[in-house]
DNA sequence: ACCTTATCTAAGCATCTGCTTAGTTTACTA
DNA sequence: TAGTAAACTAAGCAGATGCTTAGATAAGGT
């Protein structure tokens, strides 16, 4: 009957992500993700409607991306050692390749704010309710603190990973390792 | 014998550094600078060169603001107490006016990361590097630490006062003065 | 083999980008 | 009051921006 794609829709958006990790989502052009994206602006454009919503199917993939770290952290016999075990390996996650491009969510609300559309915004608040729910989970474990000294400490940790990640793209791997001990010294 | 400019350079770029703190760097356009400053692009760029001249002059413009809020920490007599008001009083000055513009460092290195030009580059150091000696300072305040420690401590600082300041373009006050709190209570 | 339908290429759209330049206005000196 | 030098206005530059569209290409059912 017609024509098939000759790109698997996942496997650009992948490439696409990886622009808009790096450069940020004004300064990635169309231009910029046909080229990566290896496909066409038609192409681009009947996938999925249009830059934002190329940006939006990069999100979705950021978080699954992040979702398997929470999935090994959810998985984990550790309590709070293993939400500083996620610590680590979310740093290490933000610096394959070597290159200082952060965390896409926090780089996200860095350069939009609560000015995000309504979508993008959705996005973002699924991976960090999920991550929060974790980290909740994991606090409880093994200790009966009361509800608000939890919600204090899951507040606390998820400021801290913010910090770590900006702080990724001009600071060293000693200086993001002395803040996770620092952050778990008391915890 | 020649005419006078009809603007004070330091209080167009006032204006300037307003609107880069609000959108970012790339976001904001010759246009738009045009616009909030008042005056033309001729004089626009034969005051300040290229939006980059621009950007580095509301860089230092900013700096000089945030070096008020350092020097009231120097002059306090508080140790840590004292950085701590510091950071009450940063999370204030950043939300001035309704608009959650989080810090222009912050977002400044959230947007081009370690790809920041040498000029810019050497503002964001130097603020950093002033508003880090007075915390030494300050943590030795009454105490005394090795400086491994305290270097350790201000590292800490540092990076919680970047998680702070994206945080606050999208969390309300109350979180982030818990967050304020817990970075505080084993310190 | 032919027709339908989706996908491709590539050119084009209006608008915006950072920056420049020709020509006018202003202020002060001589 | 005439001359000079800087600061103004506003139009314009080439290139980039997000998005669209006309026409060629390919895959399948009949």
């Amino acid at each position: 009957m017609a024509r098939k794609k000759e790109y698997v829709e996942d496997e650009v958006i992948e490439k696409a992500m990886e622009l808009f990790w790096r450069n940020g989502y004004e300064s990635t052009s169309v231009r910029m993700l046909e080229k990566e994206m290896g496909i066409n602006q038609f192409s681009i454009y009947s996938s999925f409607g249009s830059k934002e919503g190329v940006f939006i199917q990069s999100l979705k993939r950021y978080t699954q991306k992040v979702d398997e770290l929470i999935d090994k952290l959810a998985a984990s016999a550790e309590g709070i050692t293993g939400i500083k075990q996620y610590f680590y390996d979310f740093i290490q996650f933000t610096q394959k390749s070597n290159i200082n491009r952060g965390c896409l969510i926090v780089n996200t609300v860095a350069e939009m704010g609560n000015q995000a559309g309504a979508a993008i915004m959705a996005e973002i608040q699924k991976i960090v309710e999920r991550r929060d729910k974790v980290f909740i989970q994991k606090l409880n474990q093994g200790s009966n603190k009361d509800a608000e000294t939890v919600n204090k400490q899951v507040n606390f940790l998820s400021i801290a990973l913010a910090g770590l990640a900006v702080s990724s793209k001009v600071l060293n791997k000693q200086q993001l390792d002395d803040f996770i001990d620092s952050t778990f010294e008391y915890l």
